[in-house]
DNA sequence: AATGAATGAGTATTCATTCAT
DNA sequence: CATGAATGAATACTCATTCAT
């Protein structure tokens, strides 16, 4: 008796946090972190103060919720993309950048949180995305490495060309949640990949690329990647 | 008798203005435009509340007039950069990207403020930044469509090209600005040319490139070029 | 449950809401609206900054508040006192001018506040000021009208008339307030009936005014008119 | 040669003192006593901060000049008004109110400073009015005594009627400021003289009285009244 | 005498967070 | 668990006044 009332009091609580959650995200992307006030969410979620402070320790501390669940969620969906394993180097970039731009085209308001109004908030919170773009472009560099060894790309420095590679997406992104036009991200994910496949040197031609961006969209993942935010941890 | 109390006073004046300015330019830089106060900025310059506002409209203005003069900073030394009239398409991209970074290796903390602490601020601010960087794009988007006719660049499209092209930047320096090594940024000038020339379909040898390179660091723009902000227009 | 809670709560904000009135009240009649800080209220009431704005939007409003609660106060009792059916015209007029005087002297600051302080406020709130006196002089013209049309009052000018009448209260009143002698306002009742009741060349007799003064404060309204400012309305 | 150059000196500076006050008259009536910074005054009357305060010891001291020199101008033409020896009562009256009316009209912003502006201000300046205020009360009650006695007047209380015969003046003029209507101010001289003069229980009829006014606007006061605000006495 | 740069105490208002109910 | 009343430190900006030039 006891668990059962236990697990669906859970079960209400999850759903309420997911709640909270989802209704930060909307007001956050709409005013930014700074022009959002704690009872702006409250209100926009119809919870009370008190219930934000249940679920959340702060203000920062749903914002950093926020920000990993995007992040979380990008790098499902990329390491989905370049899980198979007898893809081309061409195939593995241009699956990346789809599954990527495809990510922020669906999730607009996540999107607009993490390249806007993650940059600039308290220096504390600068560190953790700083951290977290960090692992990410390691990650990159080790890659870009280990395809350079095999003469597979063609970089002067893997962490350079790390970085860069990884501002191609920022400012494509930015620009087009800035310019809310009619053509779709996606749209962009041709020449971005042209731009960057070339930038390291990967070979390719014009048919496969577009071939590759077709069949991810033919086949995105199925739902086993939650586009949800979940609540994992606990930022401190 | 007149004139030179008038002279000797606009001279304290202007001192006094820009004493404030490097100050605030400072200030912002380690603490971020939401986390300076004007009585931070006042403290640190030493001066007193009712003299900053004696010289500046307000915060947001003082801020934006330290935009502003990065942003002038930055064209004045990037067009000397490729001015002259019998330069290859690879010098002229080389020595922008080296003008470019010299520029943000010498004005840290303006760099850390245009690329970092600007994107979150006041959506209004936002819009003032969004239109420079529109602006910016516009150009480097004529310029590849430019030789894109010519032949002399391979891109899938002149316009996402030159946003990718931009965001190689923006990533890089911040990336420098946050991992304060002891490397400078001008090292990064050589992988991050080469990175964009090739995604750009620029013809270059390893050997011009950091030719381009040594010769832009032996002969750098003159003095003509002020290194420091003006206080040129009033933010109305 | 939830309804007791609830209903205490409700209760208990509203005695604090009319506390922050009433404290305010006093603290505007002794420094008047500029000379009074919100800092000021709030140390007089022994409550927080925040419980003030939790409760009124600004300073403005609360002084709204004051100046509504207290012309509706002055306004009930003078409809009061004239509603019988059966009154002659003088008794009308003197029964009015007794309760008009009776409330200012039962509610001193108030009366300070209406008649002095209210004056030299925001150019926004001196329009309030001025609709609301018009409003009252066009009552007081339309019965003049009236009654002069019966032959009743002899006036030149009945919108005159009406102005002019009201304006012995202001000066009455006000010099009472700054004397702040033993004698109380009530005392000015006869003379200054007398004064207006010539002035419109209502027939009288000393003796009945005294009476009807006499009767008036005899039996004074009942407590159904509530001599506290209530929190109706909100000023929006 | 001293004395010439100090003559002229003391001249121009009598001449700017002027200007100052005249600038100040405007802007107090346009804006306010507290609406009106220093700076506001010295803009409008295009002299320095530092020349302000040469002439002036602080703005509340500029303010009560003005007030002053209302008070001032207001008297002289009242004295001028009834100082013929062979006047009536009825005469006497009508002839005060029309000069009184008179002066108001001709200098609107000044009437304005000091029915409305002055009103509200720091109570260390409504104690000066309060004092201004009453010394004419008790000039107009002294009258009012002398005249009961003679039985020229029929009155219940000298001090009321005194203080309500200086309220009818007050919200009439009031009220003609707010309502900035076409019609004239001297419009209200009759009505106003009929309203009084029945209040106060002297004998008229409607034909002398409008006699009185035309009377006096066909022969105004001559310009040894000078309609101008002197520096006389500082206030401290 | 004139100027206007300099001062800094003072003000209304906001908002993240706590905690009694 | 939920609520929302309560808190008060913090903040941008104003303005009367002074005083060096």
């Amino acid at each position: 008796m006891v668990y059962r009332t236990s697990a669906a009091t859970q079960e209400r609580k999850d759903a309420k946090r997911r709640h909270i959650v989802e209704t930060a995200a909307k007001v956050f992307a709409a005013r930014g972190y700074t022009g959002t006030t704690v009872k702006d969410i409250v209100t926009a979620a119809e919870v009370s103060v008190g219930s934000f402070y249940f679920y959340f320790e702060s203000k920062e501390q749903i914002f950093a919720a926020l920000y990993d669940a995007m992040s979380d969620l990008m790098n499902e969906h990329v390491d989905w993309a370049v899980e198979g394993p007898d893809q081309t180097v061409s195939e593995r970039f241009t699956r990346a950048t789809v599954a990527c731009l495809k990510v922020y085209e669906e999730r607009k308001e996540l999107a607009r949180i993490m390249m806007i109004e993650a940059t600039g908030v308290t220096p504390i919170f600068q560190e953790k995305i700083a951290e977290k773009a960090a692992h990410s472009r390691q990650r990159t560099e080790a890659l870009l490495t280990r395809l350079s060894d095999k003469g597979l790309v063609k970089v002067a420095d893997a962490r350079v060309s790390a970085i860069a590679f990884e501002g191609t997406f920022q400012t494509v992104v930015t620009d087009w949640l800035w310019s809310q036009k009619e053509t779709g991200l996606i749209k962009l994910a041709f020449p971005l990949s042209v731009f960057n496949l070339q930038a390291l040197g990967i070979p390719f031609t014009a048919e496969e690329v577009r071939h590759y961006i077709q069949d991810y969209l033919a086949n995105p993942p199925t739902g086993r990647v939650p586009p949800q935010a979940r609540s994992k941890r606990k930022t401190r």
